[in-house]
DNA sequence: TCTAATTTGTACGTATGTATG
DNA sequence: TCATACATACGTACAAATTAG
């Protein structure tokens, strides 16, 4: 076993590039089927056995859905949400709330600190987007909007592995806040909370902005277990 | 295409996930190489195309290794600690610790609602671990008490998901503070901080336990960059 | 250089699930 | 309802490349 691997890159890791390469680029958009094994080994040049252990690879790492008899398909173009999905699947909704409180309150004191003008105007716009469709019913577009409004706050924070994160959880979080909203009762989580942070990262204030990611984020764990 | 896939579990995948409970599990120890894939697939039970699938899986996620003509290597025992040695080779020092931070104080926050008498006991007996260590300038027993103090943290916290992830980043995290260790000057982060964290989790004061959490790591950001 | 152990890549055959007419 | 086509799933066998000693 030398020190110095310099193994040559095998050929099933060459292909799942290659294949990384088809989705991050477009050329295979989101929830589309792929092209057949078969026809996949003529373009690529590389046998089935080598070809299934790339495609295998990407379907772990949740970019891929295999469904037998059928197809495969194109389900996220980045690879950190599959792990961040089978997370979510081993624990309870509770849980991942709380270690969410954590990263949300940290995004937030550094956006008070880093936050431009532009993160800012961005953020508003958000927000009246998320306003609009409450009223409207659109809960598809409430949801997305509630969620790139906490991912604009990690962006704003200057910190990448932040936002990282909070790109790779958008997916699931996407999904929960959805299945949240179909609870009887449930009449969204107050604008107001979200224009106090807005406010308090524009006035530059860690304190309040810390508090009111708190007093947000009680209110959402309420609902969690009903 | 229909809206529900329910497809039953593949072969392939059920091999994955005995894969991972190995190493999960400690049988097959980190950086330790793992039987061959004749043995393997006998003990196992299925053919050598599917059992390729399931490591190539897990190399992709990072936990395992495979060395061409060598053997296969176990490197990570999540596949979260998998991404966390990426995230930190491909992010600075400070947005990490940044990102510890916020869980840091999440720990703290939970641990003072959740903690049992015997978890302040394992606490406080590791504190003393750490302060006999850096007496005895024995630096590496100093760096590994300081860690297990912050995930016995986490594990009072009550949250598995939390303490999932302190777990994970145990490693890097501990190499890191031998790092900083030796640079000039640096006197270890003064134990009455961690000894505040304790007393303030014990008292189930959780303001306090925040504060102390901040300063904490106020005090280790100061040296991040020098 | 040689040898043994290991992973790598390829080819082919059969079984099984899925969609569609 | 049924039959057909298509796609993936799984298994076996053999040759090649790489590494450790």
């Amino acid at each position: 076993m030398s020190l110095t691997p310099s193994h040559r890159p095998a050929l099933a890791e060459e292909v799942t590039r290659q294949l990384r390469g088809m989705i991050q680029s477009g050329e295979w958009p989101l929830q589309e089927k792929i092209p057949a094994e078969p026809e996949l080994m003529a373009s690529l040049g590389v046998s089935r056995g080598t070809l299934r252990e790339a495609i295998k690879a990407l379907a772990h790492s949740g970019m891929l859905e295999v469904r037998r008899g059928d197809g495969t398909y194109v389900r996220a173009t980045s690879e950190i949400s599959g792990a961040a999905q089978r997370m979510y699947k081993e624990h309870t909704q509770e849980h991942v709330v709380e270690v969410r409180v954590g990263l949300d309150t940290q995004a937030a004191r550094l956006a008070t600190k880093h936050a431009t003008a532009e993160d800012i105007a961005a953020m508003r716009a958000l927000l009246q987007l998320r306003h609009d469709a409450w009223l409207a019913a659109d809960y598809p577009a409430w949801a997305r909007a509630d969620w790139d409004f906490h991912e604009r706050v990690a962006l704003a924070s200057g910190n990448p592995l932040l936002h990282q994160l909070y790109v790779s959880f958008g997916g699931v979080f996407h999904d929960d806040l959805l299945r949240q909203q179909r609870k009887a009762g449930f009449n969204g989580i107050p604008h107001e909370g979200h224009d106090e942070l807005a406010d308090a990262i524009e006035a530059r204030d860690e304190a309040a902005a810390v508090a009111s990611v708190y007093r947000n984020l009680d209110f959402a764990a309420e609902w969690i277990n009903k």
